[in-house]
DNA sequence: ATCCTCCCCTAC
DNA sequence: TAAGGTAGGGGAGGAT
């Protein structure tokens, strides 16, 4: 067995000088300047570490499985082809607070009792649904959560037995042909079963075939889910909630409505704490509240695209597809807790940024992906933050900053690595960061394309190695399928040159960020595209801890002007005894009179001469070009050609009007003013135009936020059309129609002539080999069990899905034949396509290509007309 | 108009 | 001892 978490990080940490007096956060060993393995140490304890990298340990595992079974995945792990279908049957799963009841689970004498799964006395992950029952939920502190239930036991945690469940749950899913999984968490995955349902051989009906699905997931884990059964990905998904717990509950299409109605609009995915705050200003709190809304309402409050999402959502409209795991967009890593350094710890902080930079280089690598930009993201603490020493070791109150660099494509490790720390460093050095103000670090790799150059560990190139997003092309792919399998590889230019000159000229200055090598090392039609576009902003961020939907958890928080730049007395407004003769009507007169004798007049002022533009704003936007952009970005070029640094110069975008503000913000200034404090001060009063915050102030003293809440009316009254709003079922229609476009029925695509299984295995060494760094933290010997039978199951489930699909399609054919619809049949044999490319099973070749000439032979029976339609597989021997 | 950057929000 | 990550959708406003 697995020892327990606490000694592993104990033995980890055994090297380290141990605290002189025991329990004394002065020694506190884990913070980043104490603990040399701090990165290392920090996620393997972190839960939402362990929560929030699920996805890329169960993409990693899905893409090892179908290497086994030498089938693309792209067509093993295909979206579910029901979008067409007039009624799917959709099943969301989730375990019973999961991390509690593996607890419980592995400690049975736990059973019945309140318990919360989390650090000491620190943020709950789960607890158990006795804890519930007063009140305790995951987010909260134990200490605070103990308030409502003295008997609370705190558990810890044991990743390597969630891990080990979650892939035994996922296999399970995977052991029912013709059952379509879409991974949402760790515990948690929509299904569907549409087909497998509906089967006429299959005795099962939904509920019994999900009652069986969660029979096994408790004989084989021993622990309990809830599943909820609906036409959509909402309906179940909202049905689950109310299953709960061991339960599964059916909504059935007619009853839609009738079930929704009884819900509030916060229990809808996608409306959090701040929504639902929102909502209830506006006046809505239930679902047919919210349907009453016009969607042109809607859109005018809550913007475009999520107004529209909100008036679908109202109405049930979901027609999301169950997916198969999409391609990630960006890989990135976050540490912001226990990061500290004190001003002479220099070397420490860049071994720290070094760490960072090697993990997101690592986990980039490992996928085969490459992306065009790094985003780095700092947390700064606010000057007067109260978590200033290493009593807690949390970031505290916050402002948090994000900048965008270009970086050269294809990109080796070593440059990758290399790009982050460099763009990290110069954004410390450009907002003159303190070490001692440091509280956190995100970095980031956008824009990501797979498939580029692989490189081994020793820098040689894997040659031959296929696109990885071919595993993906079924739903990703713009380009047609030949480009996408064929033109690649060719394309890939010799790593070599690209490896050595950058290491060659990128050694020498740590200071340069790479924007200045990108000329050197970038191919030249890549230069041509790049534009090195830094922008500056500064707006403060409030970092809240929140539970879910509830009030912010309280912080020490003070909202505080940012203090980096040098605070002369600019922001402040000119001390003007003006009159308060006249309050201008409509003003909330309490208010007016609470305020500063020179805002009242400036107030005046502004009204008189009917001025919306803010003199605060302008001054402040003045300001921070002059003294924060420009003298620092001279400071920080050492090695910039002056061509660059001038293109720099001129493209640093202007400074940004202050934007609209926040629901978060909202709350902490009414925190401010109930504690008593000057809430004229706070950075959100200081920055804004002096009417804004007259009407904030007013809508503090009714506690109510109307004004400046809402989205500004847009200029024209109208909405634009730039970007059409596209519901759900909008939107997947048009993703589908985009994937189908791609594909050409004259060209079959290439299939077992360019499968090479020596170069994929090969790659997938690679694969395991580099995904082992992020994966091994969490890994049993069971869990090579696991990925094992989830081998073999979908090896069985694959071919049973491969037939299955042929007849569903040959149906479809067929009648499609008879009704002379010829353009669905096409539809139809690209959708064979997509299912066949790439597979590696026989059986399945040779039935397409039976179906195929089938088809053909029909059409020219009935209509007398020749569809060309030429076999998927020449190879296959019929 | 559209693209891009930075920010906010959400989910687990 | 309180181990606050990861990734995506989307909006606002400046740049082009
Ligand atoms: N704020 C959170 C939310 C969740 N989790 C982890 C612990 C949970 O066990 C797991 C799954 O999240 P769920 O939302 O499914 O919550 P539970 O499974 O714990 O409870 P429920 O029965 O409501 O699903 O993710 C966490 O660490 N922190
Ligand atoms: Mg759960
Ligand atoms: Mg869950």
């Amino acid at each position: 067995m697995q020892p327990d978490h606490r000694q592993l990080s104990a033995s980890n940490r055994a090297h380290l000088p141990q605290p002189t007096q025991p329990n004394s956060f002065w020694n506190d060993p884990r913070p980043s300047n104490r603990n040399p393995n701090f990165v290392r140490d920090y996620f393997q304890s972190s839960r939402l570490h362990f929560i929030g990298s699920f996805r890329a340990r169960y993409e990693a595992m899905m893409v090892a499985v179908a290497k086994r079974l030498k089938v693309n995945p792209g067509s093993l792990i295909s979206a579910a082809p029901t979008s067409s279908c007039a009624e799917r049957l959709i099943v969301h799963i989730d375990m019973d607070c999961f991390f509690a009841s593996v607890a419980v689970k592995r400690d049975p004498s736990l059973r019945a009792k309140c318990i919360a799964v989390c650090h000491g006395g620190g943020e709950i992950s789960s607890c158990s649904y006795e804890a519930r029952k007063f009140g305790v939920r995951a987010g909260m502190f134990a200490k605070d959560a103990r308030k409502l239930c003295p008997n609370l036991l705190s558990v810890p945690y044991h990743f390597p037995t969630y891990e080990q469940i979650s892939i035994q749950i996922y296999a399970l899913f995977h052991d029912y042909p013709g059952v379509f999984v879409e991974a949402v968490s760790v515990d948690e995955a929509y299904l569907d079963i549409t087909d497998t349902a509906k089967d006429a051989t299959s005795q099962a009906g939904a509920d019994d075939l999900v009652q069986s699905i969660r029979s096994r997931i408790v004989r084989e884990t021993g622990c309990t889910a809830s599943a909820g059964i609906g036409p959509s990905k909402l309906i179940a998904r909202l049905a689950t909630k109310a299953a709960k717990p061991n339960g599964q509950l059916r909504v059935r299409p007619e009853n839609v409505i009738e079930y929704i109605d009884t819900l509030k609009v916060s229990d809808l995915p996608g409306v959090g704490w701040s929504t639902s705050k929102k909502m209830t200003q506006i006046g809505i709190e239930t679902i047919p509240q919210l349907r009453r809304k016009s969607l042109s309402f809607l859109q005018t409050n809550f913007g475009e695209r999520q107004g529209q999402t909100l008036h679908d959502l109202a109405r049930a409209i979901d027609s999301r597809p169950v997916e198969p795991l999409k391609p990630r967009k960006s890989i990135g890593a976050e540490a912001s807790w226990g990061i500290r350094f004190e001003e002479n710890e220099d070397d420490k902080l860049s071994n720290f940024i070094s760490d960072m930079a090697s993990e997101v280089a690592s986990r980039v690598e490992s996928v085969g992906a490459s992306g065009s930009k790094v985003c780095v993201k700092l947390y700064r603490r606010k000057p007067n933050s109260s978590m200033l020493g290493y009593k807690f070791l949390g970031h505290g109150p916050c402002t948090i900053l994000s900048r965008m660099y270009n970086i050269p494509r294809p990109c080796d490790w070593a440059t990758l690595r290399k790009a982050l720390c460099d763009s990290c460093l110069r954004v410390i050095k450009e907002t003159r960061i303190r070490n001692d103000e440091f509280r956190g670090l995100g970095l980031q790799v956008v824009d990501l394309k797979f498939g580029e150059l692989r490189f081994d560990h020793s820098g040689a190139p894997v040659k031959g190695v296929k696109r990885i997003d071919s595993f993906f092309n079924v739903s990703n792919r713009r380009a047609p399928a030949s480009q996408a399998t064929h033109g690649q590889l060719r394309k890939t230019s010799p790593p070599n040159d690209v490896d050595t000159a950058s290491k060659a000229k990128g050694s020498s200055d740590r200071d340069e960020v790479l924007l200045e090598k990108e000329d050197e090392i970038t191919p030249k039609e890549d230069v041509r595209k790049q534009k090195k576009n830094v922008s500056v902003n500064d707006k403060d961020t409030e970092i809240e801890k929140r539970h879910d939907k509830a009030q912010p958890e309280e912080d020490g928080v003070e909202i505080v002007a940012d203090n980096r730049i040098p605070n002369n007395g600019a922001d402040k407004l000119p001390d003007n005894h003006g009159l308060t003769s006249k309050i201008p009507f409509g003003w909330d007169t309490a208010v007016f009179k609470a305020l500063p004798e020179s805002l009242q007049a400036e107030l005046l002022q502004n009204n008189r001469n009917q001025t919306t533009t803010s003199r605060a704003n302008t001054r402040r936007a003045t300001r921070d070009e002059t003294k924060s952009a420009a003298p620092t970005r001279g400071a920080s070029k050492k090695r910039a050609s002056s061509r660059t640094r001038q293109r720099n110069v001129a493209r640093r975008p202007r400074r940004r009007q202050r934007a609209q503000i926040t629901m978060t913000q909202f709350a902490d200034i009414r925190e401010l003013r109930d504690k008593g404090n000057d809430v004229l001060d706070a950075e959100e009063f200081r920055c804004r135009p002096l009417k804004e915050c007259v009407e904030l102030l007013q809508d503090l003293n009714h506690g109510r936020r109307n004004s400046a809440f809402v989205n500004r009316q847009r200029r024209s009254g109208v909405p634009t059309e730039k970007r059409k709003s596209v519901s759900f079922a909008e939107a997947n229609s048009n993703r589908l129609a985009a994937v189908e476009e791609t594909l050409e029925i004259p060209s079959p695509p290439c299939m077992s002539s360019d499968y090479d299984s020596d170069e994929n295995n090969r790659m997938l060494h690679v694969v395991e080999k580099a995904g082992v760094e992020h994966t091994q933290i969490y890994a049993t010997e069971d869990v090579t069990d696991f990925s094992d039978k989830l081998y073999s199951w979908m090896r069985r489930t694959a071919v049973d899905v491969k037939s299955g699909h042929v007849e569903l399609v040959r149906g479809r054919l067929m009648e499609c034949i008879r009704l002379k619809q010829l353009d669905e049949v096409c539809e139809n044999v690209r959708l064979l396509h997509r299912f066949a490319e790439g597979d590696g099973l026989e059986g399945w070749r040779v039935g397409v290509n039976a179906l195929l000439r089938e088809i053909g032979e029909e059409t020219r029976r009935q209509h007398g007309l020749d569809l060309k339609l030429p076999p998927l597989f020449p190879s296959a021997s019929v």
